[in-house]
DNA sequence: ATGCTTATGTACGGTATCGAACATACGATC
DNA sequence: GATCGTATGTTCGATACCGTACATAAGCAT
């Protein structure tokens, strides 16, 4: 799928006001992410703030025996970095590519020096924010209490809202690294989605035939943070 | 314990300039928080910023089905409703005391003109955010991950830091509903750290009698969480 | 002391997930 | 079209936790 780079294809972009877009511009670099690329590292400083169009990265944790849980998923919706503005300036996550695309980034200095003017752009991005707590917050509910089942429903219906079209680029392995599972509880559950007609896939390309039936399956945490998001995001974002 | 209400007892009021110190001190309302008490219920749109200075708040999502999962502590180190400031006013989350204690809180117009100023007060507040993020995405790997036992641990732990002393008055069916596991797991858990010199319990009362044991026995999930705290939030604040 | 309420302990089978080992099969490459 | 790497499927016993039911016991009120 070829696509141009289009800094208005992330909403978070796309939502600033007339006279913070124009100072932005300049200072946005495109960049190509490929899959698997770490954008900053556990603890690391980072030097960008990026903003996805087209690519998904995962927010994730890597626990000290290397088993790995995903915490939050950020596609064209968001952005990725928010501890530069937060203050603390590194997070102990990993951000890494969960699916290649586009995206842009602003350098470390320029975010913060606007986050710093208190205006417009300091409002969405804490309410950027604030949506994203509540999806790693109903993510650590979701893993106590609901079925690997339910759980890859929940995490195909966050990739395709992040996603043009229905096909996902992913084995089975990886999303095991994400949901924090064994590879094997991947093959079975989604052997049952798409016994049951909902998805299709082979060799690392995952098709959502049916997505309704997706969220029918999915367990409440799905539709409560979509919820929180529109809320904290509306489209038209009175800013 | 008679304890009498001094705000600089909660560590993020203590780390107020001066100047700030003084415009905030005069809307300070102190609170008498009693175990069980709800200060925000989710979704509801908050009328006060709670400060704990002897009182301890959990976070909690609450499910459709009832069950339940605590996300994070909050008590002297912190504050309760970062919504307010964040924008988005409320929250899908659940505040309530876990145990009683003293704590102030202000109106929300009042931290939100404060925030607004974009000075100390606004840098502290985004810290103390950030910090608390990092505990929500460890209980999510934590959740995941651990096991009952070691979970337990690192719930007593994070109790312990914001107590004085070294008791909790806490029943097994509490932990049970904040952990989001049954009540009988807690007993057999609670037996086996009893057993191994590490607590003592009767009838709601917890007395932890081996700290360095409970913290080696708890999973890595306390040390990154206190870590980042300490990181984000040292005790001599350099705002 | 008696009884009541509540906290804690015990026991049972059931289920989801794990860990490991191995089998199959697709598709890219030579 | 044979080969090989990788993705997926299958099986096994082990384990942690669940849901339910019931047993004990500690403290409180009368």
């Amino acid at each position: 799928m070829v696509t141009t780079p289009d800094p208005k294809k992330n909403q978070l972009l796309a939502a600033l006001p007339a006279d913070e877009w124009q100072r932005l511009l300049p200072e946005l670099e495109s960049v190509e992410i490929v899959l698997g690329q770490v954008l900053y590292e556990s603890g690391s400083t980072m030097t960008h703030m990026y903003f996805p169009t087209t690519a998904i990265v995962s927010l994730l944790y890597v626990m000290e025996n290397g088993s790995s849980a995903e915490i939050a998923v950020v596609g064209n919706e968001g952005l990725v970095g928010v501890s530069l503005f937060m203050g603390g300036e590194s997070t102990p996550s990993r951000a890494v590519a969960q699916s290649a695309g586009l995206g842009f980034r602003l350098p470390a200095q320029v975010i913060k020096d606007e986050f710093n003017r208190a205006g417009p752009t300091m409002h969405l991005l804490l309410r950027y924010t604030q949506a994203l707590i509540t999806q790693m917050a109903q993510t650590a509910v979701c893993n106590r209490h609901h079925s690997l089942d339910q759980q890859l429903c929940r995490w195909l219906l966050l990739s395709l809202d992040r996603l043009q079209g229905h096909e996902l680029t992913m084995t089975q392995e990886l999303i095991s690294n994400m949901l924090g599972v064994r590879r094997e509880g991947v093959t079975e559950a989604a052997m049952q989605l798409q016994a049951a007609g909902l998805i299709r896939y082979s060799r690392g390309k995952i098709s959502v035939l049916d997505r309704s039936g997706l969220e029918r399956r999915t367990c409440e945490c799905y539709a409560v943070v979509k919820k929180e998001y529109d809320r904290l995001l509306p489209e038209k974002m009175a800013i």
